[in-house]
RNA sequence: GGGCGUUUAGCUCAGUUGGAAGAGUGCUUGGUUUGCAACCAAGAUGCCGGGGGUUCAAAUCCCCCAACGUCCA
């Protein structure tokens, strides 16, 4: 069945009635008995535009929002829900998602699927969010943006623990008096649209809050999630009741500042600073297309409007679409040409979008992002890059830095950053520097292209249009207009060539997507209570007595070799590979049998012993670590957290974790950083973790559930991932380094010894990998490049220290001395032939040179250039050499009797067979060669009868 | 996470079907002129990123590695 009809007292009371929308079908409540649309219709138009909806807030941007925040967040205060702060636009306690796309997302996976406690209940929040999907669409249709807040209020209900605070009578009651009270709207112009949500497995009844035209807010009561046998059906997909009853609401707060404002477009509501000082930068003026100021505001809030019900998909593709709009316009009494509406669009869209983007950009970054050539880092190059070619289209002349100094003074305050001020400034440089660099190799590539272009050519083919923009990042639209500067005019791009090209990046990601499904590590798993850790405990036991609970045969992929069994015991001190930090090795031993755990991984909650051997269910087994190999484990892994604290101390609040591995022989932490590391850099590092070990007497290992661990630290805690239950563990390095850390670590760093960096290199561009070794490691690393240097030294025949400097001079005597052997082969060439010897004869006024000789066909080519390249003597050349098989080649003075005499790739095909190969060339010079040297003689008296010398 | 591209003289980059490594700029020397600059002539400078393979022959084709760049999710 479909969900009942949400009939609320609220409703009643306040003299709505309940109608149904004759274009979307949707039901919908209002005050006006006679309407028949639910308000968010393409006949519905936008009111708020010139006459504000919500009265009492005359300030613009910051404060305007500063206002409404807190109005929103006051009001619900006042009705028992506790004030959260907003978490980070970088999502980094989730795996599946890059950035905050709505303030349900801080809650989601472990809150809203009841493992964890909320942070507080009800609480309200107002959550800054970034979604990049309508991203072309920002500045063009007057409403959207990428960067936004979301306000909102959340309840998590358990009412089978006999947790219930409020459903919907409740939430849309303090909806409605937020909007009539707080911001004083008319009743009249509110309606209240059902139309369930569904998403993500779940789904729920939903309440959609639109005003004058615009939806400010979305009602969703979660409570269901999906079900075969499930008695609702939403969008063909069935659905059940589940324990836990959500209600996740969203107001928008900037729809919230425009309707207040009552502004043209929602970017002159929140950022009417940035948009007048991009427009007096840019000479963007009514005087400059003929109107006064009045006309064009109000051309530009009816094309607001007018993009309110036209719902037009930007990108879809432009003349079609724009031919309608302005026709669309002149029904209501703006008759505009094209070209007048192209002309002010475009830089308007541009001067729109900046200061949107700009917040985006300083959103992630001011939350520690580095920009990069993948993963989330590309999303803030990207938004960078953006505004740089709007910068570059409206000709300002200034600076990402000035843009980023501007929005920080005027729309973002920068104290709740976690990046500082300088921080932020420095990577916006280094992108502004990468963004030239790109188009000035753009150009070249593109003049390359052009190469094999006609001048007259009115398309490129689409692989070049392509491949620019996939490999040296230059657009269809740049190239063409780059192409158009070098001379080729008639070129342009064909109508929907974009959306072709989107679709095919679309079907590259698609094809991708596959993943193949890993082979289990185990068949089948009988149900088993949890392992117990006893390496938690006491990291330094290694010997405990366990009974066996399970004895399963091996079936997955990437096994041990020699492994057969996986073996789960009740207790365990052998650690399961997991956060970067490889299983435990060691033994264990029955009565009757004895076997090696060659491996050891986790399963869920259950530790599996990778051994060579099975035991029987009910054994008992005495088990016994390989404790060489967990203790440089753990050196390994305590130095990983060390070093990660002293990068982030020396380098700025951006270096993060973005990956680490800890093997016995070395370690690999990857950090986000926004330039190369060099040496200097490393051993700065590595000196400030030397001095950690020494001066940090013992670590602090804590456990703490969740909402705590989240208050306490935040979320950089989470560098290793994001862990799963509602317990974390924390290691603690005195203030130096605090993360959430499953693994095993040493209760005194001391005993770590030394750290060292060994190399950094770059895993992709923003992320540095940094190789250490620790304890034992950092030793035998030593001896090993101790050994390299002393090899390298014997064979020098110098002292140690003497090394560089002797492969210095080595390998410039070297290059000094195949010069001279090349310079003295010539001249042995020159003498053998100058006599005129039995070397060489001369017929008819050409020298002719035949004869054996030693070296490769690269020295024979010198030779043979010493011999025809004489204009003056012409010559006509035959060498052959012994040299891998036989080699042989042929040529002829360029432009000279010798040339026009004989052709050097006849002669060469007619004698080659005498070593057993072949070859080719040109007619004034060939080369071949065969597996036959001892024909070589027969072959050069060939080559004397052919030309008949 | 996936796709693509680049790596050649100090610098910026060409190099076609595998067959004699190039241009511009800079450098050195000489000349002319001299306030700087400019001009003329001659010359030097290359492990064609590293390793392996195919081939008579590889800057060029194939594989691996590295660095750099770029697009998409």
């Amino acid at each position: 069945m479909e969900l009942p009809p949400i009939d609320l007292a609220v409703f009643h009371e306040n003299g709505y009635v309940r109608r149904q929308c004759r274009v979307t079908d949707l039901w919908f409540w209002t005050t006006d008995g006679e309407r028949n649309t639910c308000g968010d219709t393409e006949e519905d138009e936008y009111t708020f535009i010139g006459s504000p909806i919500i009265a009492g807030f005359p300030e613009r941007g910051r404060e305007l929002k500063d206002r409404m925040r807190e109005a929103f967040l006051g009001f619900l205060e006042g009705r028992g829900h506790t004030r959260i702060a907003p978490y980070p636009v970088l999502a980094r306690w989730r795996d599946d998602i890059h950035l905050t796309i709505a303030s349900i997302a801080d809650f989601q996976p472990h809150v809203t699927s009841g493992a964890v406690e909320p942070p507080a209940n009800p609480l309200a929040i107002s959550q800054p969010c970034i979604r990049l999907t309508d991203v072309d669409a920002v500045g063009r249709s007057g409403r959207h943006l990428t960067t936004f807040e979301m306000m909102a209020h959340h309840v998590f209900n358990r009412p089978d623990e006999g947790k219930m605070y409020y459903w919907m009578e409740e939430c849309v009651k303090y909806c409605h008096e937020l909007l009539c009270d707080t911001f004083a709207i008319d009743a009249k112009e509110i309606t209240y649209v059902e139309n369930p949500w569904s998403g993500g497995g779940n789904a729920g009844a939903a309440v959609e809050v639109i005003v004058g035209g615009l939806e400010l807010a979305t009602l969703v009561f979660m409570n269901l999630e999906e079900r075969e046998d499930g008695e609702f059906e939403i969008k063909g997909t069935r659905y059940g009741e589940m324990p836990l009853q959500i209600i996740d609401t969203g107001y928008g707060l900037e729809r919230f500042c425009w309707a207040a404002a009552g502004t043209p477009t929602i970017y002159e509501a929140i950022y009417p600073d940035s948009v007048e000082w991009l427009k007096q930068q840019a000479g963007f003026s009514a005087d400059k297309f003929g109107m006064k100021e009045e006309e064009l505001a109000s051309l530009l809030g009816e094309m607001s409007r007018l993009f309110g019900i036209m719902n037009i998909e930007v990108g879809s593709d432009g003349g079609r679409m724009r031919a309608l709009f302005i026709s669309r316009l002149a029904e209501r009494g703006h008759e505009i040409s094209e070209e007048m509406f192209n002309a002010i669009t475009e830089p308007l869209s541009s001067i729109y979008a900046i200061p949107d983007h700009m917040h985006a950009l300083s959103n992630m970054l001011g939350d520690g992002l580095v920009p990069s050539n993948a993963k989330a880092g590309y999303l803030a190059r990207m938004m960078a890059r953006r505004v740089l070619r709007m910068r570059d289209e409206l000709g300002l002349k200034i600076t990402l830095v000035d843009l980023v100094n501007h929005h920080l003074d005027v729309n973002h305050d920068p104290t709740d950053m976690k990046q500082t001020r300088d921080g932020l400034i420095t990577i916006l440089k280094g992108e502004e520097v990468r963004y030239g660099e790109m188009l000035r190799k753009g150009e070249q590539v593109v003049k390359t292209a052009l190469k094999s272009i006609p001048q007259d050519a009115t398309e490129l083919p689409d692989e070049t249009l392509f491949t620019i923009n996939d490999s040296h990042g230059i657009s269809p639209d740049l190239v063409i207009r780059i192409a158009s500067e070098m001379g080729w005019q008639a070129l342009s791009l064909r109508t929907g060539f974009s959306a072709e090209m989107a679709e095919r990046h679309a079907a590259i990601a698609k094809a991708a997507a596959k993943s193949v499904e890993p082979v289990p590590l185990v068949g089948s798993i009988p149900e088993l209570p949890a392992s117990i850790p006893l390496y938690y405990e006491d990291v330094s036991q290694r010997e405990f007595e366990a009974s066996v609970l399970a004895s399963l045969s091996l079936t997955g992929e990437d096994l041990p070799e020699g492994a057969t069994h996986g073996i789960i015991l009740d207790r365990t001190c052998f650690y399961p590979e997991g956060g970067g930090q490889e299983g435990d090795h060691g033994s264990l031993k029955s009565d009757s049998a004895a076997y090696s755990v060659l491996d050891t991984r986790k399963v869920g909650s259950l530790v599996i012993h990778l051994t060579n051997g099975g035991f029987e269910v009910g054994d008992m087994v005495h088990g016994e670590l390989d404790w060489d190999r967990r203790r440089q484990l753990m050196d390994h892994h305590t130095a990983v957290h060390i070093v990660g604290g002293a990068a982030r101390r020396l380098l700025g609040p951006h270096i993060y974790q973005a990956g680490a591995n800890k093997s016995v022989d070395s370690a690999r932490l990857d950090i986000t950083h926004h330039r190369r590391l060099n040496r200097a850099d490393l051993d700065e590092i590595e000196a400030l973790a030397n001095e950690v070990i020494q001066q940090v007497q013992r670590t602090e290992k804590i456990t703490l559930d969740r909402k705590d661990a989240d208050r306490k630290y935040g979320f950089d805690l989470y560098q290793g991932g994001a862990p799963k239950g509602n317990d974390i563990r924390i290691l603690r390095i005195a203030d130096h380094d605090i993360q959430a850390c499953g693994g095993t670590h040493h209760d005194e760093p001391g005993r770590i010894g030394q750290i060292r960096i060994i190399r950094s290199n770059a895993v992709q561009d923003g992320v540095e990998r940094l190789h250490i070794v620790a304890g034992a490691a950092a030793m035998s690393h030593a001896r090993g490049q101790e050994d390299i240097l002393r090899r390298a030294a014997d064979s020098f025949q110098v002292p140690t220290e003497d090394v560089p400097a002797a492969a210095q001079r080595f390998f410039g005597e070297w290059k000094d001395q195949r010069k001279r052997i090349e310079a003295l082969e010539a001249e042995i060439v020159r003498l053998r032939t100058s006599g005129g010897g039995d070397d060489s004869s001369e017929i008819d006024g050409v020298r002719i040179v035949i004869m054996e000789v030693d070296g490769d066909l690269k020295q024979m080519t010198n030779m043979l250039r010493e011999l025809t390249l004489d204009a003056s003597t012409p010559t006509l050349a035959v060498l052959g050499s012994r040299d891998g098989g036989g080699k042989l080649m042929v040529a002829a003075t360029e432009n000279s009797p010798a040339s026009e005499r004989y052709n050097a790739v006849d002669i060469l095909r007619g004698i080659s067979g005498h070593i057993g190969g072949g070859g080719g060339g040109r007619p004034t010079f060939a080369q071949g060669g065969g597996s036959n040297p001892d024909g070589l003689p027969d072959a050069l008296a060939a080559a004397r009868e052919i030309i008949g010398a």
